[in-house]
DNA sequence: AACTGATCCTTATTTTCTAAGGCAAATCTG
DNA sequence: CAGATTTGCCTTAGAAAATAAGGATCAGTT
């Protein structure tokens, strides 16, 4: 069930470079019949190997021109402070990515936001109004020097 | 050449969702006839909205259960280290992002590896070994609240 | 008022997907 | 070890979707 050979993983390193390639190209550059690979990409998505399909857009064209990482600290003697955190950030669209990680600190938030102005925005009315939120340290990206790149499948 | 206006941003919206939708059902979504919104699509591709498309892996499923977030401090007398090591980070497979930023360090390095064991080997045969790199402090994820949501397009 | 460009539509052709059925090799089982 | 089952692949045919061509409408412009 959890199998994956050689030919599971050149299809998963192709669709991941081109999610709307057709299976007939996709086939072809497999080397099996559009069928054999159809079956495949199921069984693939069945278990869990693929677990969706999205176009990837440009965040500077959407006017997302600042990429900002904040390091949360919480204040553990607020009940619940860890829950209700995890809860905010799913509603926050500026999110797009938020780790509890062992170190330093408590939360690692990556957030797109359209410039200084919406930061400072966006830290004030959704960040620091969390009950529990003791200190943040926020890094602004100043150049993204590699971008979203494919998990190693090969 | 770059309007966009709320068709595009739902068109968008629903691509990064799921970028295998049928045109045809696309276009039933949207309430526009498929061709329609086939040269939509064509132009915010063309002007740069969308870069792309790709299928989206369950790292764990691949065996990539460690995700860890790497502060890279670098040694400012050594000549070229900003392009030595933006070049030597794009060609290790491990790396996802990395971005330089402005603040107490460098670099963000965000990288996915199997286990502790993979990740001490990354640290010192990749990251360590590359000149100039003064100081590293190293993040081990350890739930990831929220993962690769969508740029908030509407 | 005529032109231009943008946006949308319908229609027809080509391409792709999908489901059905079959073959052969590998694997399981008594 | 022989028979049965599973697995992986194939071809084929019908259904669905993408694409290209041609045309209508409307807003802004000369």
């Amino acid at each position: 069930m959890a199998e994956i050979d050689k030919i599971d993983r050149k299809i998963l390193s192709i669709l991941q470079g081109d999610g709307r390639i057709a299976n007939v190209e996709l086939a072809e550059r497999i080397g099996l019949s559009p069928t054999s690979v159809g079956e495949r990409l199921k069984r693939l998505q069945r278990d869990g190997f693929v677990e969706g399909y999205g176009a990837r857009l440009n965040p500077h064209r959407l006017g997302l021109g600042l990429l900002v990482f904040v390091e949360v600290l919480l204040d553990k003697t607020t009940p619940d402070v860890f829950e209700r955190f995890a809860k905010a950030v799913q509603t926050a669209p500026e999110v797009l990515e938020c780790h509890m990680v062992a170190g330093g600190f408590d939360y690692l938030v990556k957030a797109r936001v359209a410039n200084m102005t919406a930061y400072r925005r966006f830290l004030g009315e959704t960040l620091l109004a969390l009950p529990g939120v003791r200190e943040t340290r926020t890094y602004a990206v100043m150049e993204e020097v590699k971008r979203d790149a494919p998990l190693p499948v090969g």
